[in-house]
DNA sequence: ATTTGAATGATAATCGTTATCTGTTAATAA
DNA sequence: TTATTAACAGATAACGATTATCATTCAAAT
């Protein structure tokens, strides 16, 4: 569990977009500090909702575009599952896979050594360059294998 | 490479119809056929021209509803990649890996030994119950790598 | 302080997919 | 074979997430 400082990335962030030649906006300042902050995989509508909170006039697209920019400069990982807007990391802005318990509807980022090596084979036998991946596994968590709980889970 | 022959691929499909009480029409027929004889990962679009030459007054809706009720009785699998809408696999309709060009679009299923294994040690990990997962690789094939050839390749 | 291109905010547009509803038909039994 | 009926097909509206548009505002460099 490699627990980013969220100031440390928070400022990492701001590097990064400086770096790009974008601007710093408090919009923005705001969204990056929900990803920062952020433990789980927010969905927009959450961001949204939170940034909100600090600055009641910020649009939706406003936060659409943020993470747009963030992807564009690899600071943010965007998260595609079938059901539902996307969900977002900011944290661990690389390829890894997900774990989701469809019950509850929480989602685990599992530590895997055995997926090592998958993606040199794979290089090996096609002569691929591959540029990124997704591994989702999709299941149900111990807690709702033995009730049926059904309280739904956000991160 | 398992080549599954279209005929028998056809019956079992038609057969799974049956077993689960669902009616075989014409138009459900065609769309069956162009599934068992896909070599590749047609797009709804795609199924729906094929299944307008032989029959043009079939609707997109019939085509969509047919490929919910071949998922749900486990017969075609459902790709989701980003851009533009889902593929579907109608001869592998088992979760297994994909490799994607990003250059001519090409979708090719590598067989990877490595992967095996890497569900049981999540599950030894986490104590989930798996039912699904999904893996997609994304990169520049061979050809796409040495020239700039941007022919778009459909599969 | 001025300037200017980029960002914001509000909303329309887009696109793949699903829902709705009316007319048609496959499958069962008489 | 025909009658019956629930399921299906077809046409189109609705939906939801995301993107585009455009006038206004503002961050940042001079």
């Amino acid at each position: 569990m490699t627990m980013t400082d969220p100031r440390k990335r928070l400022d990492q962030m701001i590097s990064k977009l400086r770096e790009n030649n974008y601007r710093i906006t408090p919009q923005r300042l705001a969204v990056l500090r929900i990803l920062a902050t952020s433990t789980g995989h927010p969905s927009v509508e959450k961001i949204y909702g939170k940034v909100k909170k600090d600055f009641p006039t910020t649009s939706l697209a406003t936060v659409y575009k943020t993470l747009i920019v963030m992807k564009e400069i690899g600071e943010v990982l965007e998260l595609g599952f079938g059901e539902g807007g996307n969900r977002y990391d900011g944290n661990k802005p690389y390829p890894h896979p997900h774990l989701i318990c469809t019950g509850c509807g929480q989602i685990i980022d599992p530590d895997l050594e055995s997926l090592q090596g998958v993606t040199e084979e794979l290089i090996k036998a096609t002569g691929f360059k591959i540029n990124t991946h997704r591994l989702d596994f999709f299941g149900v968590c111990p807690n709702c294998q033995k009730a049926g709980s059904k309280k739904p889970v956000e991160n």
